[in-house]
DNA sequence: TACCTTAGAGAACGCACGTTCTCAGCGCAA
DNA sequence: TTGCGCTGAGAACGTGCGTTCTCTAAGGTA
C-alpha cells in the first residue's frame, strides 16, 4: 500500500465514523483534518471535494458490511442458518452503544433528494444484499419471493431499532423470518387455503 | 380559525411540501417564505425558529399519516383485513411520483443524531403506528408478537420503496403479512415444529 | 552552502443561510 | 388631518463551512 493509499484509508475511515455518528452534513471538512490528522490540502489533493470522499465513504462501508455478513454466515452450516445468522449479525449490532441506524439509510435521508450519485450508491448496495439474500433463499429451495420478503424484515429492522433505540427488532424480525421459512419450506408449491 | 391558526398552518404545510420533496437542511428559510408567500418576519413571529418549524412540520406529517391510515384501514370489516389495508396504502403511497419515503425516517437520518427532539417526534410517531397494529393484532386473536413483526414489514418496505424507487416493496411485504397473519392464527399456542 | 521542490499549518475567501433590523406604507383613533 | 401602531418587503448581519491561497520549513542535489 502506498503513502496515498494509507491516507486515502485513513481519512475514509475516519470520515465514516464522524458522518455515521453526527450526520454528514452535520461534520465539516475541518473536524475530518482534526480527526485524522491530515491536512486539508492532502485531503482535497486525495479526494477533490467533501462529495467524492462522502462517496469514499458509503463505498467503504459497503465493503465493511458485505465481509462482516460474509464472516457472520460462514459459520452456519445450511443456508437457512446462514439467513437467519444475519439476523444475529443485526442483533449484535443493534446493541453496539454507537449504533444509530442503517448509514446508507440515513444517508439516502439527508443527501438522496439533492445526490444522484448518493442514491445511486445506496441503491447498490441494497440490491447487493438483496442479491445475497436470493443466493440464500434460492439454495434453501424455497420460493424466489421469499428474498425480498426478508431484506424488507432486515431493513425494517435497522430503521425500527434506530429509531426506537433499542435492539429488539433484531429478535422479532429474526422470528418473522422463521416463520417464513417455515412457511415458504413447508407449503412450497401449494396455494394458500382460503 | 384565526388568522395566525390559518397562516400558521399554511406555512406548516408548505414547508412539509418543501423538506419532504428536498430534505430538511436543503431548505432555507427564504424558500419556505416564498413558497408561503408569508414574510419572514410575521414566521419568526410564529415559530420562533426553524427547529421549532421542523418540530410543527412533523407533528402535521404525523396526523395526515394517521388520519390517511385510518381512512384506509376503516373502508374493511376486519381486523386482518383493516391490517392488510395498511399495506395498500403503502402501495398507493409509494405509486405517488414525488413519494420519497418516509418522512419520519428521513428527518431522523438527517436530524436525529443532533437533534433530540427530532428523534422524540420520530420515536412518538413510530410508537403511535405500532400500537394502533396492536390493537389490530389483538383483534384478529392472533398472539402480541405478531404486531412488531408486522410493523417491521411495513418499515422495510417504505425504506426499500424509496431507495429502489419501485413500488413492488408493498406487494411483497403484503404478502409476508399475509404469511405471518395466517401463521399467527393457524397455529395460535402451537410450538414451531423442529 | 545555495537552490529547487514539496508538504504542512493555518489564514483567507466566497457563499449560503438563520436571524434580525430598517424603512415605507396603511389603517385608525382623536 | 395628524400621529401612531402594525405589517410587509427586503436589506443587513453574523456565522459556519467548502475550498483555495500563503507562508514557512524541510529535504534532496550540486
Amino acid at each position: 500500500m502506498t503513502q496515498d493509499e494509507a491516507t486515502r484509508d485513513r481519512v475514509v475511515r475516519v470520515a465514516d465514523e464522524l458522518f455515521y455518528t453526527r450526520g454528514v452534513q452535520a461534520v465539516g471538512m475541518d473536524a475530518v483534518r482534526a480527526a485524522a490528522g491530515v491536512p486539508l490540502k492532502r485531503i482535497y489533493a486525495l479526494f477533490g471535494s467533501k462529495d467524492e470522499l462522502i462517496l469514499a465513504v458509503l463505498r467503504h462501508r459497503m465493503s465493511v458490511w458485505d465481509a462482516g455478513i460474509a464472516a457472520e454466515a460462514e459459520r452456519a452450516a445450511t443456508a437457512r442458518d446462514r439467513i437467519l445468522a444475519i439476523f444475529d449479525f443485526l442483533d449484535a449490532w443493534f446493541r453496539e452503544p454507537d449504533f444509530r441506524g442503517c448509514g446508507f439509510i440515513n444517508a439516502f435521508g439527508e443527501l438522496g433528494a439533492a445526490s444522484p450519485a448518493v442514491t445511486e450508491a445506496v441503491r447498490e448496495q441494497k440490491s447487493t444484499f438483496q442479491e445475497y439474500l436470493a443466493r440464500l433463499v434460492a439454495e434453501t429451495g424455497a420460493p424466489a419471493d421469499l428474498a425480498p420478503q426478508l431484506a424488507i424484515l432486515a431493513e425494517g429492522a435497522q430503521t425500527t431499532a434506530a429509531i426506537s433505540g433499542t435492539p429488539e427488532a433484531a429478535r422479532q424480525a429474526r422470528a418473522a423470518a422463521v416463520t417464513l421459512l417455515d412457511a415458504a419450506i413447508h407449503h412450497a408449491g401449494d396455494l394458500v387455503p382460503g
